[in-house]
DNA sequence: TATGAATGAGAATTCATTCAT
DNA sequence: AATGAATGAATTCTCATTCAT
């Protein structure tokens, strides 16, 4: 599902320049244009390469969008609650899981908002992603497991569906804030999400609203 | 909202037929072959038209499916806790509206994913689904805030900002669901929405676990 | 294997008109160009509508070859023997239509050539091809079985055999003639060919050379 | 017709193993893939050498397929009756030529179809095998005239022609029988087209059906 | 000689939109 | 109002050929 993506390894030093060159200015034009209006010979021409050298190493757009997606993929994290086991406050890690995700998500909201076109449009895409997105649900879950075997966290969850839903609540939120612009102060959104996130695991927290922030915006 | 999405106000009999036809059967064929992928010929041809008949009622694709929107409206529904407001149990509300809200998600389905990639391709289309996302995410804060002033639910947070986040929680683990085919038994996904929803605001519940689920499924 | 290789039945006298605007203009450019070397938008050039209008009603080059070859089919004849049922002089038959086969060879010869370059480029049009000569095969090897009846010819050969053998010996001949221009008069083709038909056979004849033609040319 | 095929004449000992690894390669892919759909990567590839290379032997793909051609030209033989001068029984040689000619054929009939090919497409090709069927026209010619001067052959025709539309006809009957698959038993064709050919030129036999064959098959 | 990445001209094809009937 | 044939702009993709290494 990574290798045979592409449709030649470039052997040589010269190919693997090229390839990437290719990569880079896919991600440019994507994000500039939106993966339907991007067409390849403006993809070749931000490579500055001819036209044909794109079918050296894609077979078509969806194929590079791919290589796209593998070069940036430690951009794209998932929401979590990640090395929870064992730790004393659940809810510092909580937050700051939440605080980077949001980050992250932010400086790539471009990036993301690509996912989300693409997923809608490409059944492949969708299922790459959906695939990718289990295994944080299944990371996270295992997190709550450890809370509530714990006596830490609501015991009267399943906790692969609670991690579904909080994650998706958390993705959703970024989503909204960050492509839909939605709005709302960075602190007040980390505070809210986390502190929901808590509350709905009963885990015990002392996350207290960041001050100096209006109560609602547009 | 209403009055420019038609081209002209058809007047006869007949108009009001043809036009009720072509958007009776754009939603098929958008249904059928997404947004991207349904030719306006598929569609005259459904509608058992001429292709230039489309002219005489439509500018072009992107309003016949404003039209369909229209149509369709009262199926899309948005999630929320409707009519909490001084209510004796506001779980008991929250449960039944997050039930029903799956519900019509789950009939919809294939309405809801086409609205989602006609959200991610054209800008209008997303405009108006977050300008009608707020409308709800308003009505929710509303109910929010009288909980929280009636000591019923946690006032250490932002009840528009809270909304958002459950809103958004809601909606996102319905398409996950249903358009992403993650899969779930129904009650358990009813259920684990609405306790981590009342958790989450701590409000007060007796939910209970629906029996003879196991812990976790595919 | 004849209507459905239209992309739609024009219905209009215009679409009618169109259509054979099309059909008559590949015929032209076909011939002209040879089949490989046919451009479409050529063709709608010669029928003096735009490239657009081709896909109305073919589907891709090899479909309007189709509709030339099916417009064409009269012109297309096979060597025969027709018609020697029962008759005193199956000679004059024979040679009658020889000259009659080689008359519309020459007429025609590039529409023959034509053929002869799609069917070995094209399995479908060999297939049409040879299922079209197998009709006259067997239909001239009837005629052979007749007269074998009636012993005016040899008993000792496979009729259909026979047919196939002096079916090809004349098509070969009309092809080496006005196609690769192997050249010799006219008469002194018909002659031979029909003087080796009836020896070939055993048939009485009187068929004499033409007179004042040399003995060969290149 | 040897020294202008090649580009250079390889001397090094490594150019002629390429070179000849390039022929044999061309073989494969055009009776694979015809002579249309054979494109000089694969060629190249199945010769394992750079693309790069093909330019150092041949100026392009009609230049390597004159070279397979050249290699194969033993394996394409012309219809005859070779050595009858001065033999006691004509027909006998008839016969074994008619065997070997269609065993010939019967083993390279890829070969045979991608010269058919060829010949219908590129006029050099074309005109090269019909200068190569001539040689052996007149060769059959002037058996034919010893015949005739013999008082073995009928005198009426004239042997170029009768030399042509015999040649024709057997080679036809090859074509149809092993590359259009028009099938029939291998010993009543031989059997068929040599009796015809003897009883064309009233040439005496005792040439007898095959036996244990039935009148017709398809 | 051999390599194989780069080149780019050229043709097919789609389908929203127009417009004469 | 309805018809449906005609339009043509716009892009993708192929592969023979070149050329720097």
């Amino acid at each position: 599902m990574t290798k045979d993506t592409a449709r030649k390894s470039p052997l040589s030093k010269r190919g693997i320049r090229t390839r990437q060159a290719l990569v880079d200015a896919a991600r440019v034009i994507f994000e500039r244009d939106g993966y339907l209006d991007a067409r390849l010979s403006d993809i070749t021409a931000e490579a500055k390469c001819a036209t044909g050298t794109f079918y050296t190493y894609f077979l078509d757009k969806s194929e590079i969008f791919a290589a796209v997606m593998e070069a940036t993929k430690n951009e794209m994290l998932h929401p979590g609650m990640e090395h929870v086991d064992g730790v004393e406050d659940p809810a510092a890690i909580i937050e700051s899981s939440n605080r980077a995700y949001l980050e992250r998500y932010r400086s790539n909201a471009k990036l993301m908002q690509l996912l989300e076109q693409v997923s809608s449009i490409d059944p492949q895409v969708r299922e790459l992603r959906r695939a990718r997105g289990w295994v944080f649900v299944e990371r996270n879950a295992r997190g709550i497991k450890d809370l509530q075997d714990r006596g830490l966290a609501d015991p009267d969850v399943d906790p692969v569906m609670a991690s579904r839903v909080l994650s998706g609540m958390v993705s959703r939120l970024a989503f909204a804030t960050f492509v839909l612009k939605d709005g709302g102060d960075f602190e007040q959104l980390v505070y809210t999400a986390s502190r929901l996130w808590c509350n709905a695991l009963r885990i015990e927290h002392q996350l207290t609203m960041p001050q100096a922030v209006e109560k609602s915006d547009g």
